[in-house]
DNA sequence: CGCAAGCAAGAGCAGTGCTCTCATTTCAGT
DNA sequence: ACTGAAATGAGAGCACTGCTCTTGCTTGCG
């Protein structure tokens, strides 16, 4: 795009970079709550108000973050999909456990970015459009290797409860036309009931209740796999 | 207990009630992060310091509210189990999904106390002892549902995966010990997955995804139901 | 070269949680 | 019934916070 930009379009670029990170600090030590822009600041020894040329606000700031956030543990799962995909060409159900895992591994690895996106709204603060799509990349991975044991073998679901139907067909139509509907209502649940697991763990709820939680959850998302309509080893 | 407590106990008790009140109000109006004590005082007509002498900090303030809050959701969905017992006694699939759509329509009524209780856990707050009674309940009362159907007709539920057994023992053992390990298992998983649904609704991960949402989580439920071996309709 | 735009600094505002001191009220033991 | 201790409320104050505004300095484009 710019191929060599202004020194100060690029001094721009690398205070915008640095405050992201010192902020990424914060956060990851003490939480979305405690990230304080003075802070961040006087870490980066300048004064507050110098901030607010790159961040009108801390929400937008934090907003930054999250879509870093979603970027992020999308780029983990697609990546652990794909090795997946590379060591284990047909089995659709690897491949899901794979991604799922990778979700889970980056949760814990980043438990307070995590809750960024996971976890209560920041109050007062509705995500703005640009979330939506890095927000999108773990649900669309999904979809596709749904999609993909589709093509590959079909997939066997037990039919819908009538009053669904209409939604089902809707929610097919939006996010996977090519996919039966039954197969994307099953979807949805699966994606949130994942982050349910996800979320339990990294929020504390297992604590002194489920002990052996990588056993445990290479289970649950097995199972959800199965759900789905994924098979081991075609 | 105290038959008759002195005027001082009494208005000790009222102020604490009306300060957890406004509290609430507030938290329902604008979240957990916009609650402040000095705000709570001035709508109650006191001093922010006289709140110091009822609640030692905000966080011991916060988690009064969480205690009431399991509480309230708790009992919720005992009520909504209950009555579901008295209308389809031997169908423990209905009494399941009764339990869980209870809990769905308390999280939607109070979204804030919902989040925190199933949300972002504040920052450098961990939850005291007096919380785990009250967090229970809802996981007790499913396992319960569980129990009823197990010493009724007996669940069949898939092997085990082997890594999984020690684990499985361990909770059972911990949580139910008359009940089979892998429903055990199955129970912690739905229970999971269940809040994992709970919370993609009320914190708007659903937007534009979902639409009928009663009816997606209605059958949701009901799929969780059957995974820890209930049956319709005996 | 000049001048507009970008930038940092500092002061300041309104708000926060929390602590401390100082009166006053209430209650209990003698 | 009286007194001393405990409980309570008021107020000032500290160290923060997000955010705004004004004031200059620096940079780099036309």
């Amino acid at each position: 795009m710019t191929p060599v930009q202004g020194a100060r379009a690029r001094a721009r670029a690398e205070i915008t970079a640095a405050i992201k990170d010192e902020a990424r600090r914060q956060l990851a030590a003490e939480g979305a709550a405690k990230l304080s822009l003075r802070a961040v600041a006087r870490e980066l020894g300048m004064v507050s108000s110098a901030l607010y040329r790159y961040f009108p606000s801390r929400d937008e700031l934090l907003t930054a973050l999250i879509i870093d956030a979603y970027d992020a543990v999308g780029a983990a799962a697609e990546q652990a999909h794909a090795a997946a995909v590379h060591a284990a060409p047909g089995d659709h159900l690897a491949q899901w456990t794979a991604a799922c895992r990778a979700v889970r591994a980056w949760a814990l690895a980043h438990p307070h970015e995590y809750a960024l996106l996971y976890g209560s709204p920041v109050p007062g603060y509705t995500a703005p459009r640009d979330t939506v799509g890095p927000a999108a990349r773990v649900a669309l991975l999904l979809v596709g290797t749904a999609r993909a044991a589709h093509e590959a073998e079909g997939v066997a679901l037990p039919p819908l409860p009538d009053v669904l139907v209409p939604e089902a067909e809707r929610l097919a139509a939006d996010v996977a036309p090519d996919l039966p509907p039954a197969l994307a209502v099953a979807l949805a649940s699966a994606w949130a009931q994942l982050f349910g697991l996800v979320s339990f763990e990294v929020f504390g709820q297992f604590h002194r209740v489920v002990e052996d939680r990588d056993a445990f959850f290479a289970a649950a998302a097995e199972r959800l796999g199965r759900e789905v309509g994924l098979l081991p080893r075609p």
